[in-house]
DNA sequence: GATGAATGAGAGTTCATTCAT
DNA sequence: CATGAATGAACTCTCATTCAT
């Protein structure tokens, strides 16, 4: 809200120029990378002047934020409407696949904009996620007692963590399938382990 | 080694060069961030010119890459030395103790040197640690079967993983004694979780 | 065209400024010599920001460049005034003068002009001098006969190559007149050999 | 001589280094083209210090003009060799291929070693030329009178200048053969039309 | 509101040359 | 004589951002 200091247009015209520019962002980013992200190519990309751009964002960081944010609250749509789908079978994995499959673009791309989010809007945005996270894992059989601070945060930080080391580091092609086995077995055991 | 397209010295004062520009380099890392780490400022801070410092560093990444290089060995090393020291009582603790405490500078800048070390290196830098630690950690009663790519991964990387989220996000304010405390959780009931 | 990845801007300021960096680039080029023809001081003495002419430029030869081609054009419309001016008239004579005399600057500026040209921009440009050349000559009563690739070289290149050669060594300080009558006698005399 | 701010040697090591020197100058011009003629690399692929190509060597310039000035004696030793071999057939033939085969290297390399001669020479070399050339061409049945300066020059410099211009522009492709007889006929027209 | 020309600090990098050892 | 570490002026080019129109 104060963050952007721009306003966020709702109507018409202005909310397209909008969307195009975080469209134009996303598509860069995803496509050509970060180093290839600047405000003059968004533009041309967007189909707007530079100068309109700066009228609905503060600075670079401020797009990056929104696409960030905005990935972020689609992960937690995902994990939302799994639990409420079933709200007995909501388990780990649900989440686990929420977190691998949740938002768009290319693994690298989504951890880039989960670190992005992080680092222009700080803490809150993991307090966003413990919330969505917390949620969900309270409502399972095997969380029981209050979480210290550490504990929540293993528990929303462990398997976002670890996709995104393994998107860096995609010379190691692990295996997606396995992969989120082992992440089901990591925070399941753990779960069970804080019992 | 032959990624650094300048010589490495090994007489003298130009080795003493070529440690004040790490050690330069490392201080603006960690006392002023990122941003501030440009080559110019590296070598004023260094007490050399700019053309030295392009001597013996073919760029800018060729600086972080050895310093992520030291940094990634000092963790190790001290692995190597706390399993040595007492490998009957070697266990979980002291790796993420190691993991935790290993290297100099602010859990941000330790974060940062890891990160730019797989950013600029790659893979082999991953494959570096797989080494020290699985060594480390086969020597556990828990770890009798062979892993599979993905354990291994989780095993390497959880803790540090988290330990570079945690960096992250300073504000979370977490606990040193808890986190380490949780991470030994993790790690040893996922390790049981294996067998 | 496609060559300059910069726009070229039609209208108004952008125009003049266009303009501006490249008259700036002229006038070092002729008066300090070509080692003083770096972008800095061409948009300082053009009035400009470097950040402005690199957003007309894709680099400093495309500078060159452009002022190389406009000098091939002038030469190439003084042939061809002084062709159309009197068609029967047209002789070897009048193209060496347009060649001596055609596009501004000193002996050593044009000549460096011709030569930027073919170095960045390469054949096509010798092709267009072969177009403007090729046309006057034919049109020549001695010039009935095809001409194999060599020998159109020698006809088009044959003046210029000496006119370069010329500038290139002022100290010689050769009669321009006496020059010119020079050359009308060598490409007279070769077309006349060619019959 | 006076040019040559450092002794030029005559002896054993000295003289080795200083021809390794030039070699190496002359390896890399020709193989990896003029931008990666720089100094240290000179040094580095010669097989001495930097410093040591200094003792031998004013500057850049010098060591690229004693190449210059080598290629050159080169070509007006083959012009003598042929002359002295057969006086009496000595012609303008033998001449044009001297100055197209004599010396090392690529077009290009021989090329750029005239031009660099020139240009840090200046009038002098062409005077060498001037000497080699006329002494050979007034040893022609047709070249009785008197050559104004203007002439000599376009006598000494049309072939070196059009062979010139025919390296600068390999993309046209031009046939060895067919251009010798093309440069004879245009000198031997031009001769020619001198009595 | 929208435009896009203009800005300019500042980054990375090269290379001829010097001089203490 | 030889070494090679060190120098630093100079250069090209990028990109976030502003502001007159």
């Amino acid at each position: 809200m104060t963050e952007n200091k721009r306003r966020i247009p709702t109507q018409g015209r202005a909310l397209a120029t909008y969307e195009a520019i975080l469209e134009a962002s996303f598509q860069i980013l995803d496509q050509e990378g970060e180093l290839r992200l600047n405000t003059n190519y968004i533009a041309e990309r967007a189909g707007v002047s530079i100068g309109t751009l700066y009228q609905y964002f503060a600075d670079r960081d401020a797009i990056l934020a929104e696409l960030g944010h905005r990935h972020a609250e689609a992960i937690r749509n995902r994990i939302a409407a799994i639990v409420s789908e079933s709200p007995d079978n909501s388990d780990i994995r649900a989440i686990v696949r929420a977190l691998m499959d949740g938002g768009r673009g290319k693994p690298e791309t989504r951890m880039l904009l989960s670190e992005t989010l992080i680092r222009v809007r700080g803490e809150s945005v993991i307090g966003d996620h413990h919330l969505a996270f917390l949620q969900s894992v309270s409502k399972l059989p095997g969380a029981r007692r209050a979480l210290t601070h550490e504990q929540a945060f293993i528990l929303t930080q462990a398997a976002i963590s670890l996709l995104r080391a393994a998107a860096a580091a995609p010379k190691l092609k692990l295996d997606r399938i396995r992969l989120e086995d082992e992440l089901v077995r990591l925070m399941e055991s753990y779960l069970a382990a804080l019992n």
